[in-house]
DNA sequence: AATGAATGAGTTTTCATTCAT
DNA sequence: TATGAATGAAAACTCATTCAT
């Protein structure tokens, strides 16, 4: 529902009648409208902060792993397009990201790492900062996550290796020494 | 009022208090409180548009454009950072962005035709489509647009300018030959 | 504006912009839209007041009277076709007659005296009520002229002529000993 | 409610009370206000629809079918009173009709049969219209009514009594050869 | 006489949420 | 678990009316 009409056109009775179910039994399992977003947030973000600890932890070259990043991350439409829709549309920037902005400052602040880290390898350039580059990955990424969820940009299969090799390869380009 | 509370925590007599008037003038400068956020759009993508297209037909190496890109569209956050908030949360990716695609997509397809254009010039990697690195491209910017927004980014005058050059530095060395 | 949308569907300004003024001087010439309506009914109801008079105090054979009667009443139709529209939709028997009851009452008083007088001269039955029979022959016509204005029944030139023979014929023969 | 201040100046909050609910849950039952005084139309006008259809099918002399007709229509004052003033006031003349007009016809042309099967039978005079002699008893009825609503008529059950015979003897006679 | 910006009371309608069953 | 009638706060919008100019 949240996908298809967005949060605030998506009536409680909406996503009731989508689930088959009366609306006053949603509130058996969430306090309220706002929690079942909240819930589709967690759920689906939870994967990409386990998986960016993951790659993090696992080290490697920067290049392999910025393209596991942006695999999970890319690759996540293919999988879950309408949660990847809710993140985007509802969540990544509306006015409420206010609790949520730790959950997704988690992701960055890995990614700031790991191009640190490849930084104090000598596989990044000396005049970069990490933060701010991770937000340059970081919005690379949910730019063409964006231009797939409204319909600017093919997001078939192969589209989406394009827009992996893409990122990666102006990233690690133009982080490079 | 829609940087502070966001659109739809916004109520009408909140706008018109905040101008001063009672609620009922508002409509007869507006059609709707939609219209008063459409207004917002025009005006402030209008110059955004308008800058791209200059940047494009004035040509150059791509390097240059990219810079005076970047500048204009980070700059704007000092000149009118309210704006930047409504576009960044409101606008840019909100279930009604419908009918605003348009225009939006006239920036990407300028950003897009100046990218294809450095290619042609060898000033970018053969393998590298242009259109997808415009993406990229905007999305690095918009991305540390809704840093700065969101409070996540400090945005001072000197951080505006080290972010231009960051996303110019990468996205420059990233699609190079 | 009130024959073609109804009193509530129109708005002042509407009234102002068919009058080719600007709504505010609407409010120089009368106190209120509601008294705009009010001068409408003075105007046209006024005439009816007076010819009825008239054609009470002339006398003559009832058939006669009720014939001018019903002439200048379906009439009217033809001359003013609008004023009778709001007449018959927006006065005759809005909730807010209340105030206008006495004037049109006046009517009916006088059409009830001239049965009256017509029964004392033997040219109605005994058992007829004048009253109940004023109420019959103005219901009658009233019933017509809604017909035309809501478009039900044909309204040219002859099927006035018409209508005023058969109601005049029915009341006649009707009341008739 | 709509009997007591007519539909405009009924509030929804009004009908909610008089109902003794909360005014939301009135939208549980009707999409509209509108759509209130819709159902009572349909309601008060059904009845009158079939027994029209009844008193024409079952046939009998004219004389017989007005008294029946003027029955139904005149007591249901007694019965109703209430639906009645809506009908009057709110319904029959108001500048919605439009859309209800064709039910109401439906009696119209009822009655108009009736006149017409009577003229064939020779109970009518050769130049009389039918469907003209239908809207004068329909008037006739009507205003009666009317006389009632506004308090003009006095409305006890031997006054109603009165009035149906004296409707129908005018008709009758009015009507016959 | 004329304008139209400004006012703000008033009204319908929506919809998340509750709760008796 | 499950229902859906019931609630009522909230909000957008309308429009008659005023009044400075």
């Amino acid at each position: 529902m949240f996908a298809r009409k967005g949060f605030h056109a998506s009536r409680v009775g909406d996503i009731a009648e989508e689930a088959g179910v009366a609306h006053g039994l949603l509130y058996h399992y969430f306090r309220s409208k706002e929690e079942v977003l909240e819930t589709i947030f967690r759920e689906t973000w939870g994967v990409l902060v386990v998986e960016t600890q993951r790659i993090e932890e696992s080290g490697g070259p920067l290049r392999e792993q910025l393209r596991r990043f942006a695999c999970i991350y890319l690759g996540s439409w293919l999988i879950t397009p309408e949660a990847i829709c809710v993140l985007v549309r509802e969540i990544a920037r509306s006015p409420d990201v206010g609790g949520r902005v730790d959950e997704i400052g988690a992701v960055f602040r890995g990614l700031a790492r790991m191009i640190a880290a490849a930084k104090s390898r000598g596989e990044v350039r000396a005049d970069c900062d990490p933060v701010l580059a991770a937000w340059v990955v970081y919005g690379s990424l949910e730019e063409i996550l964006t231009g797939w969820v409204l319909g600017q940009l093919p997001g078939e299969e192969d589209d989406v290796e394009r827009a992996v090799s893409t990122v990666v390869d102006v990233a690690h380009a133009g982080l490079a020494p």
